[in-house]
DNA sequence: AACACGCTCATACTAAAGTACCAAAAGCAT
DNA sequence: ATGCTTTTGGTACTTTAGTATGAGCGTGTT
């Protein structure tokens, strides 16, 4: 919000520096006036486009930030959490244990308290909660 | 593409209007100038928003126009494509079964060509590969 | 020190998921 | 009609997944 009020400062300044332009040097000249309005135009559309994709970005950036509070919401824990990335990218129990350096065994216990914590039946599903939840 | 042009056409009307205006009527009164400017100035920035919000829209469209052409180089029947679909919803096969109206049996054999087509070994797997795919 | 909590691991099951192979009915194109 | 693909369904079996329960270990809190 910061940014956008100082990006509309500089926008002011701008239009006001045209305005002395047009008014001391070209100010007699009809066809330079309608240069002016189109080049007014044409840069305040770039700057439109420019704003405009300036707050998508941030709003893909809140997204992201989302995250960790709904993680701490849902009360799991930052294995739990690890398990369950592992999950949505295809793998099993036996080959997240081997890259967690664990065993299957303990990865189990890991996946079934996701699953109660996620409400979810079956770890397909903790991945579709889990991505409705904006967590992955 | 033919909206755009479109759009740009009704633009410059709508910026060769605001030049007869200001030569016929305003043309002698220098604060008339600054508001035709700050208004064509305002009237680009939210144009060029509007656009780039449309483009935007686009390349949802165009990102979803690519999923059908993925699915059949992937050579996979509507059916099979169907299951992946309720499989990336987190459902069983019995809970896909009822509700594509047919047994877990034929589900079972729809899966197992999923996962071969898609060169997956779980199902899980196959969501993943599927979103890269951009297929889902 | 005592306690709660998270991580680890195990055993013993039950339940899904997945594989392999086969086969019949339906839809489509030549 | 004859072939081809899709869809459907089955049996039999292996492999993952998931549940239930218990337990040891380390860490931080009270």
């Amino acid at each position: 919000m910061k940014r956008t009020i100082l990006i509309f400062g500089g926008l002011a300044l701008s239009l006001l520096l045209l305005f002395q332009i047009s008014k001391y040097s070209l100010l007699s000249n009809d066809l330079e006036i309608e240069g002016i309005l189109a080049i007014v135009a044409v840069v305040f559309l770039i700057v439109g486009i420019y704003l405009n994709k300036k707050s998508l970005h941030k709003e893909a950036l809140g997204e992201g930030e989302i995250d960790l509070k709904k993680v701490e919401a849902l009360e799991l824990s930052k294995r739990e959490y690890e398990v369950l990335m592992q999950i949505s990218m295809g793998l099993s129990n036996k080959e997240i244990a081997d890259k967690l350096f664990v065993t299957e065994s303990t990865i189990k216990t890991h996946v079934s308290n996701v699953l109660i914590k996620l409400k979810a039946k079956r770890r397909t599903q903790a991945i579709q909660i889990a991505k409705e939840l904006k967590i992955l």
